[in-house]
RNA sequence: GCGAUUGUAGCUCAGUGGUAGAGCACUCGGUUGUGGUCCGGGCUGUCGUGGGUUCGAUCCCCAUCAGUCGCCCCA
């Protein structure tokens, strides 16, 4: 089923890695970690009004006319939302701010691509906090999301931020009344370049050039820090927008050169961003342009929930986009088809017993074992091991008089050892 | 949702108006307790589905389903 990813164990294994790589990370940071049903009710998917979004509603296939009573659900297309529903809910019992991270997956009805499936995982940290949130965690993301990606070997990444307030506060100023439309071509610079941009602003958005000019020059401002974000700002929206970016963006000097970049291109889709916003590049794999992590700052998700105001940050790692993409482009070697470290031969069926108590030593030590199943020819059970991507071959004693020996499959070395020393070399 | 394109063995693909091939994979063998290379044998298909034209279609026509790519939008 297309845009419903599966994959053979070799990838799986990797992706397991990738997954528990991007935990650890999250949690290194003190994010903790929370789950949501799958569903949500239809009212609290469509609560921001969400409509464009292809959601899959849930229906019982025996369904009775009684069911049309209860709530109808939908499958989550995010794990924002759901965390708004969350946090509303349990208000009384979390501690603030709240850091949380998620790793699901979501569902969204719409056509599969190249890294666009219908259903994928995301991995989401956000941090929500009542009434204010310290603009010090917007530059802590980045951070985070720089130390969980750039540890999955998928090349450069570039990390495009931006504050909204910038371009909204410009298009105020200047009293261009479709914001929606105009952002949503601005996002576009970077793909179909400047006179298609200013083309489509002209014709679809009715926009004069005296408009488009100062919005174009806006959205070619790139800087890797405050210093190289020379705007005058046009009222209060658009000035704080730039102190905040640029705040943002001082904060994160410490990673390397180019992985992150003010970039006031950067818009996203309206949606509920209401300052930074983030969108994340593989540098490596240029064919591929679409973002594969982004988030921003929502003023008040949970409003709609709660009569509380709850403003938060967070950013989402697309994480079968991702994988999906380096899968593609062969970035993703999968050399073993199982997790185990050694594989014990079964010698005969008379050494079936000892041969298992060997296989037991050696996971009692740590290691990731498997026995062959049958008493074949030991060609065919190295073979096994040899196609499985298994690295040691292990010999218990063929008879009373035998030895323990352990064949390293890549040399090809084969030596007598003992199960109670022998350690996997690194 | 719109536009384009494709649909032949498990995979990648040839091919012809007279009911189909290659490579890889898989399997067996090259003797007795040791894989990868090499050599030899073997296995596999309603030629996406339904209808039409025709003496006859996998090849032509129509429909349908599915995949792929682009647009929209997004992770």
């Amino acid at each position: 089923m297309s845009g419903f990813p599966e994959w053979l164990p070799e990838i799986r294994l990797v992706e397991l890695q990738w997954l528990d790589h991007i935990r650890k990370t999250f949690e290194s940071y003190g994010f903790c970690s929370i789950e949501t049903p799958s569903v949500e009710e239809l009212d609290v998917l469509l609560a921001k009004g969400e409509t464009d979004k292809e959601i899959y509603v849930l229906n019982r296939l025996q369904a009775t006319e009684d069911d049309a009573k209860e709530a109808r659900l939908g499958l989550h297309f995010d794990q924002t939302v759901p965390l708004a529903r969350y946090t509303a809910q349990h208000f009384n019992d979390l501690v603030f701010p709240f850091k949380r991270y998620q790793m699901q997956r979501v569902w969204r009805g719409e056509r599969p691509q190249l890294g666009r499936c219908r259903e994928f995982y995301q991995c989401d940290i956000d941090i929500i906090n009542p009434d204010s949130l310290p603009l010090s965690f917007d530059a802590e993301l980045p951070a985070v999301i720089f130390d969980a990606m750039s540890g999955l070997d998928i090349g450069r990444i570039k990390m495009k931020i931006s504050n909204r307030k910038i371009l909204i506060g410009l298009l105020d100023a200047m009293g261009v009344t479709d914001v929606i439309g105009t952002t949503r071509n601005v996002d576009k610079l970077d793909k179909i370049g400047e006179s298609a941009v200013a083309d489509i602003l002209t014709k679809e958005i009715g926009l004069t050039t005296a408009q488009i000019t100062p919005i174009l020059e806006l959205a070619m401002v790139k800087s890797a820090s405050s210093k190289g974000l020379s705007l005058t700002p046009k009222n209060a929206q658009m000035e704080e927008g730039i102190s905040e970016l640029g705040f943002v963006l001082d904060n994160l000097s410490h990673l390397p050169e180019g992985s992150v970049v003010g970039d006031l291109s950067i818009v996203r889709g309206l949606d509920y961003y209401t300052g930074t916003v983030y969108e994340t590049n593989l540098m490596d794999i240029p064919e591929f342009t679409s973002s594969v992590c982004s988030g921003g700052r929502y003023d008040d998700l949970a409003g709609t929930f709660i009569n509380r105001h709850l403003p938060g940050v967070g950013i989402s790692i697309g994480f079968t986009r991702l994988f999906d993409v380096l899968h593609h482009y062969g970035r993703i070697k999968g050399d073993k088809k199982s997790p185990a470290d050694v594989m014990v031969v079964l010698p005969n069926d008379d050494q079936r017993a000892a041969a298992a108590q060997t296989a037991r030593i050696l996971r009692g030590r740590g290691m990731k074992v498997e026995m062959y199943h049958a008493p074949q020819k030991i060609g065919k059970q190295i073979s096994y091991a040899e196609k499985k991507g298994i690295p040691f071959v292990w010999f218990p004693p063929f008879d009373a008089a035998g030895s323990h020996e352990v064949k390293n499959l890549a040399s090809g070395e084969q030596q007598t050892v003992h199960p109670e020393s022998w350690v996997v070399p690194s």
